[in-house]
DNA sequence: CGGAACGTCGTTTTT
DNA sequence: CGACGTTCCG
């Protein structure tokens, strides 16, 4: 979430608000007669920028300039006096993208970009937007986002709530449904009954209900929620739509392939009105299918936008002209696309290379060896890529560099927010910050270790779902009983009284220094200090970064919102290294010279993803060997090995299909050095074993195989209506005393039985207190949630 | 409750 | 093969 979100919406508080065409209006765009951010724009880029009234489709191949038409088109809305900056809805996908724009308009038009503030990704977007109206669906503004690692804590614990065996269907398995449905804009009440259940012998829609009712009760959302949930608003509440609508006077959406139908349906209902929906994208990098992007999106956005214009832009000024020619020649294979020919007016330059190995071993070793080569030459090594398919595929690379000195930087890797010391940094500060947030509550009653296991937890839980009030409540009441053994008990006040100075510390000290304390006093940081395994340093480090950053925000509750949506490790390191990836983790990059290992049937095009999506999924495939050619600017090096190691066995392998894709003169085929000993195969020229490119001998069985379709999810459009059974939140705050007790007829000499204590005598009752003398265990007091009255 | 021995299962991952 | 989670024992 950017900075600007603390100053005011002009819109909000003013009433002036200069009609588009109005005198101000028109004196405003005089001031630049002769848009000199137009100048040096090709026609279709011009034509793009300057079209800015109803639908508009740009299909932008790669490396045509898109990024340069989507900034370009908002200076000029915005010069010529069109609409005001925060008239203007701009979507990225990623934060970075957000952010690149972000400079890049400011680039052209100054600082009157700081008034964009909806610019930003469809998540940061939709949290501005729920968070405004956030009782309407049920939470309160000031609702928490949860991370994929919570997420997966509260399935799991649905689950077990339900009596469902959660090793026979996992809470990872259930989490996929319910993202899957999520991205389809799909309510607990719209899940085709037949997907629901497929889990857990038909309970998969029951589940997926509980989940979210659990989600309203924490007072948190996921990822999915926050587009979800703003469809919800504006389906149930049409006035609060409408005035978006009427903000929005001007819409653009980058990477418009990557939208999900959730994000579709989004778009739809706001451009509803104005019909200034201007998407850019490209169908040949669409390469989040299986994380539920719709291709179809695209490809049938002239059917969904009656009259749209659509513009292509073919010319290309990233690579040159072989490798241009050889990724087109590739991408021509698939089927469904809409059909670009990029083209570039630069020098045909070096052919697409080709070379096998014997191994993946050998395969590292000759990649490391041109790139010493390049080196030596004073390539910059910043201008190097290596793109994998598969994470798995590092390992070797990366010890092949390690061992020739080669520095190199993995790309890609767990985000920032996402490590675990991250996450259990940010728990202790959302406890600080809202005790009744459980997740957070649990993921560090014991860490560090402190001796509150599993079965303090248990004791926990039982109480809390009882007494219906959140853990850390239901903890103070614990502490007073001997429900527990005297260790955890005084462990867990300690812990109870802590949190309660920590949270105090914030009316006196800036929230880094609330954080440092907390960290401190809870043993965090010593818990790391005192690891000795490799990364214990990295993280400390992190943590540091953690804190240093907090001090940029005004209040917890904003740091807390940008880490969980947009946080991400400073990448930013500029110092001469190779750049390794994988081949999704490259799109939107560029290098000159790009390495692209493992090009063998199954490992790419995957046999995975050939299974299970058939020919969707090799055109998928596909798709992601285009982005990697075009990645580069002046060269592309293609390797493939004859035997790889998968799952630890040796397998032999046959070059990949894609490679007989690419048309014949854009490429050469590279005779791997001669002082390469290819173990076992006598004497014969390596050519033997590159074959496979004279005659196409692959027959992949899963290929064949798996035509399933997945079900076109067009369905679940406008009518679907939640039933009004929401609950309100049960969020039970403060100082509040467990309901469920009161009168519940425990009285002074009724016998009870306790779970743990087994039978006994009431001696005295105190609200939800009972001092029993039990028959085997003596006198205790315990709470009344955990007995149950004999009859 | 926590470390050590077992078993399991293997894509890609913007938010 | 090796990273992870689960189980088992002290």
């Amino acid at each position: 979430m950017n900075h600007s979100d603390n100053r005011p919406d002009p819109q909000d508080s003013l009433a002036h608000e200069p009609a588009a065409g109005s005198l101000s209006a028109r004196a405003r765009a005089a001031v630049a007669p002769q848009s000199p951010y137009l100048n040096g724009l090709n026609p279709e880029q011009r034509a793009a920028v300057e079209a800015t009234e109803g639908p508009v489709l740009v299909l932008a191949g790669a490396g045509t300039g898109k990024t340069r038409v989507l900034t370009t088109r908002i200076a000029h809305l915005i010069a010529t006096g069109k609409a005001q900056p925060w008239q203007i809805l701009a979507v990225t996908f990623t934060n970075k993208a957000a952010r690149e724009m972000r400079e890049r308009i400011s680039h052209v038009i100054g600082e009157v970009a700081e008034g964009m503030q909806w610019l930003g990704t469809f998540h940061s977007i939709g949290t501005k937007i729920l968070r405004r109206h956030a009782e309407l669906v049920g939470l309160r503004s000031d609702f928490t986002i949860l991370g994929t690692d919570d997420q997966l804590r509260l399935m799991k614990q649905v689950i077990e709530a339900e009596g469902i065996d959660e090793k026979r269907w996992p809470a990872r398995q259930l989490a996929s449904h319910i993202d899957g449905w999520k991205n389809r804009g799909l309510g607990p009440d719209q899940v085709p009954a037949g997907e629901a259940g497929a889990f857990a012998n038909g309970k998969g829609g029951r589940l997926y209900r509980a989940y979210q009712e659990r989600l309203k009760v924490l007072n948190a959302v996921d990822f999915g929620d926050l587009l979800l949930e703003c469809l919800r608003l504006w389906r149930e509440h049409p006035d609060i739509l409408e005035q978006y609508q009427n903000r929005f006077r001007y819409m653009l959406v980058d990477e418009y392939q990557d939208t999900n139908v959730a994000q579709y349906l989004w778009l739809r209902l706001l451009a509803q009105a104005r019909k200034n929906l201007c998407c850019v994208g490209d169908d040949d990098q669409s390469i989040y299918g299986w994380r539920g992007a719709e291709v179809d999106n695209i490809l049938r956005f002239e059917h969904d936008f009656p009259g749209a214009t659509v513009i292509r832009l073919e010319r290309n000024y990233r690579s040159t002209g072989h490798i241009l020619s050889a990724a087109s020649g590739l991408i021509a294979k698939n089927q469904g696309r809409l059909g670009k020919t990029l083209r570039t007016e630069d020098e045909p330059g070096e052919k697409v290379t080709i070379t096998g190995a014997w191994d993946s071993e050998d395969e590292a070793r000759l990649i490391g060896e041109e790139i010493e080569a390049f080196h030596a030459k004073k390539h910059p090594l910043s201008e190097i890529a290596i793109l994998v398919r598969i994470s798995a595929q590092m390992r070797e690379i990366e010890d092949r560099l390690v061992t020739l000195g080669v520095p190199y930087r993995v790309i890609g890797g767990p985000r920032f927010y996402e490590r675990a010391e991250i996450r259990d940094a940010l728990a202790y500060l959302r406890v600080v910050n809202q005790p009744a947030d459980d997740l957070a509550f649990e993921r560090i009653v014991n860490t560090p270790k402190r001796g509150l296991g599993d079965a303090t937890i248990q004791v926990l839980h039982n109480h809390a779902r009882a007494a219906r009030v959140p853990l850390t409540e239901a903890a103070r009441f614990i502490v007073e009983t001997d429900e527990l053994k005297p260790k955890p008990r005084a462990t867990l006040r300690d812990l109870l009284i802590s949190f309660g100075r920590w949270s105090k510390l914030s009316e006196t000290m800036t929230q880094s220094e609330v954080a440092q304390t907390v960290l401190e006093e809870s043993g965090y940081t010593d818990m790391w200090q005192k690891d000795k395994s490799a990364d214990a340093a990295g993280r400390l480090e992190n943590l540091k970064e953690l804190v240093r950053s907090m001090e940029e925000f005004p209040d917890l509750q904003s740091f807390l919102e940008h880490v969980s949506l947009v946080m991400e490790a400073n990448e930013s390191d500029t110092a001469e290294r190779v750049s390794l990836m994988t081949l999704h983790a490259a799109k939107g990059l560029e290098f000159d010279t790009v390495f692209l290992p493992g090009w063998e049937e199954g490992l790419f095009p995957n046999q995975r993803a050939l299974d299970e999506s058939g020919r969707a999924g090799l055109e998928e495939e596909r798709r992601l060997a285009h982005v990697g050619l075009t990645r580069a600017r002046r060269r592309a090096k293609i390797y493939f090995a004859s035997n790889r190691r998968i799952h630890g066995l040796w397998n032999s392998t046959v070059p990949s299909r894609f490679v007989d894709d690419l048309p014949e003169t854009n490429v050469e085929i590279v005779e791997a050095p001669a002082n390469f000993s290819y173990g076992g195969y006598g004497g014969g020229s390596r050519f033997d074993r590159m074959q496979p490119f004279s005659g196409s001998s692959y027959q992949t069985p899963g290929w064949q195989r798996a035509q399933a379709h997945r079900a076109s999810s067009e369905d679940g459009g406008y009518s679907a209506r939640r039933s009004g059974d929401r609950r309100g939140p049960m969020l039970i705050e403060g100082e509040l005393v467990a309901k469920s007790t009161g009168g519940s007829g425990f009285a002074v000499g009724g016998r009870v039985l306790h779970t743990k204590f087994g039978p006994g005598t009431i001696e005295a009752v105190d609200g939800n207190k009972l001092t029993v003398e039990f028959d085997k265990a003596g006198r205790k007091m315990v709470l009344d949630s955990f007995v149950e009255a004999l009859g």
